[in-house]
DNA sequence: TCAAGAAGAAAAATCGATTTTGCAGGTTAG
DNA sequence: CTAACCTGCAAAATCGATTTTTCTTCTTGA
């Protein structure tokens, strides 16, 4: 029969690859790994690595040279337990295959990159059950804070999470009663500028298309009004026309007003989908573009330049809506105190094509 | 002087507030507290909460609702270090506001989302280094998986991530040497079906405006060969004609193949913002679509329909391409052999509209 | 009646880090 | 020559869970 002698040495070294290898399918390589070849205690790794406490240039350079032989990361999941961090924020939104939310969720995660911090997305459709469930799942992970555009009715699931002390940062649609730094286009800016720059061509009969009674679209058409009113014209219920943008309503809600008489000479859109839909309808009617009718859209979508008229829109400068709010959340993250609420409404820029260049 | 008098329960209680609540700024409620109230010990407390073990109805039903009364809420960063496992996937792309990838990333989120997974995004703007660093933080967050589509000319950096047995799906753009599974469009087909589609249309003299010389585009002129060969048309090199899809390059290589004699009948173009260049130029040409010529794009763009002449297109079907890619990872995260790896090409759809209905 | 088994819950170990405290050994000041 | 003070590192406590082991009680069957 055959004897092995093992020194205690050993033994320990035995049963550190029994822990390691053989009861654990995965092995990575922890900062103990580390210590344990050099003789030194975690502590010694776990400072070197931070570049934080004093260590002598010797020990902190075995250290490094063993960390990069093992190929050592740091398990950020165990890091975020103690220090109570994870860096990672969370975005909520509707939907983003929407160019406009798209757009958000690359400035917030462009903006909060240099800082090390990370996105988690998360996207509710609409259907406020679903956010809340995600809201709590990202929550549960532990995101030092939260952006979101939400479909709420109320504000009792964002008080809970400000309750939780965790940083939100509402955007493009604010929530009545919920204390937290708001983020939006001005959408009443966007109907005036648009309107403005149609009465500026020298239109008169300048007509509007649209969308939903509530929110951004009762903005954009309160600023349609407000220019009319400002330069003294005639403000007709009868050239206003509701066009949802699914489908192609913008056509259809173009061709009701083609049948007005006398046809307005000016047409801003709600948005450019609606645009598109409407400079088909008024094509169709060999009407020309922009002499006859003129057509601003409002968002600025990526395609509105490469269209057949290339069109006049409002640039609602998405990447900046993206960019204030995570700054302002990263402002509350890093504060001690709560700084105070801010609501900011980003001025829109008006983006001249041959669709108004008369 | 004062006295006052505390039982030791008072004292416990005592460090207890200073310890929760004084000395941190945060207090989030923990299994502990829970457990404390209720005189049992937080593994109860635990199984409870997952349903897992022996535990009698009476507890049961005590600790849930202590957890409801107290609103609490599992960390799951202390989980995710225990388990090895966090739930949540990282999704490497270039650039998630094209709508192609932003597609891909709904159809990921949507699928993994059952399973209570979700999604950190990280994109590289096509910066191979860039890409290394994020994947690098994604790994160091311990996603339980990755879903890249890469910009890596070689094969190291996805080697040493299997390497480190984190489990990888690629998608969109394969990566020799690297044994992951893949996820793409079927480009070749993709080409074929809009050759073939023209062919079918009663097209003869067929041009094409491909894309870069290599990857995608290369594949879908390759398809556009072979179709042609197939159906005995000649294969002339001057109907093909470069154009990069930035810009309006569409127009002005659509312009270049106008001077060709005779002037082709039908362009598949290599995708679709390049194909409404295309159609672009034919109008200010006064040829009439499909009628003196017949365009195809690529991409199925979500405004495809509401151009001026609704194009038709090869649906390269994007959210197939997320779905399959998230469930091929799932299964690999599930597994414990790790599962043979598959190499998928989603099949194209073509999608007909005006501009090739003659 | 007593051993065997099962049910319910507590105790202890663990995950991989960070933070706080303690402790040698060497240097400086009085 | 001793108190005071660094420097550099180790030991222990902690974060909030999960997993494994252990320990009571009760049943139950022979």
């Amino acid at each position: 029969m055959l004897h092995f002698i093992f020194s205690a040495a050993d033994k320990a070294a035995f049963a550190l690859i029994q822990h390691r290898c053989v009861i654990l399918p995965r092995m990575p390589v922890t900062m103990l790994d580390i210590a344990k070849g050099l003789n030194v205690s975690v502590v010694t790794v776990s400072k070197v690595l931070r570049n934080k406490g004093k260590i002598s240039v010797a020990t902190r350079k075995r250290v490094l040279q063993r960390a990069k032989e093992l190929n050592y990361h740091t398990n950020w999941i165990a890091r975020s337990l103690v220090t109570r961090r994870t860096f990672t924020i969370g975005l909520l939104l509707p939907d983003f295959t929407h160019p406009f939310f798209a757009e958000i969720a690359k400035a917030v995660a462009e903006t909060v990159r240099p800082q090390g911090y990370h996105v988690i997305i998360s996207y509710f459709e609409e259907d406020p059950e679903l956010e809340k469930n995600e809201s709590d799942s990202l929550m549960a992970r532990q995101v030092d804070g939260l952006i979101a555009a939400s479909a709420q009715s109320n504000s009792n699931l964002f008080e809970n999470i400000l309750a939780r002390k965790v940083p939100v940062v509402l955007i493009d649609r604010p929530i009545a009663g919920v204390q937290a730094s708001f983020v939006g286009a001005d959408n009443e800016a966007i109907g005036k500028l648009a309107t403005n720059h149609l009465i500026a061509q020298g239109c008169t009969r300048i007509a509007h298309l649209r969308g939903p009674k509530i929110g951004i679209a009762a903005a954009r058409l309160a600023g349609y009004r407000h220019a009319l009113q400002k330069h003294d014209l005639p403000l007709l219920p009868r050239y206003v026309v509701g066009a949802r943008y699914v489908d192609s309503t913008g056509y259809t809600a173009m061709r009701k007003l083609l049948q007005q008489e006398p046809v307005p000479d000016g047409v801003f859109c709600y948005n450019d989908p609606v645009a598109i839909g409407a400079i088909k309808a008024i094509s169709e009617a060999g009407l020309r573009i922009p002499h006859d009718i003129a057509v601003v859209g409002a968002g600025n979508v990526h395609y509105s330049d490469m269209l057949a008229v290339p069109l006049t829109t409002v640039d609602q400068c998405t990447g900046q809506i993206g960019k204030q709010a995570a700054e302002l959340l990263m402002e509350q993250i890093g504060a001690k105190r709560k700084p105070r609420i801010k609501k900011i409404l980003i001025t829109p820029k008006l983006v001249v094509r041959q669709s108004t260049r008369r």
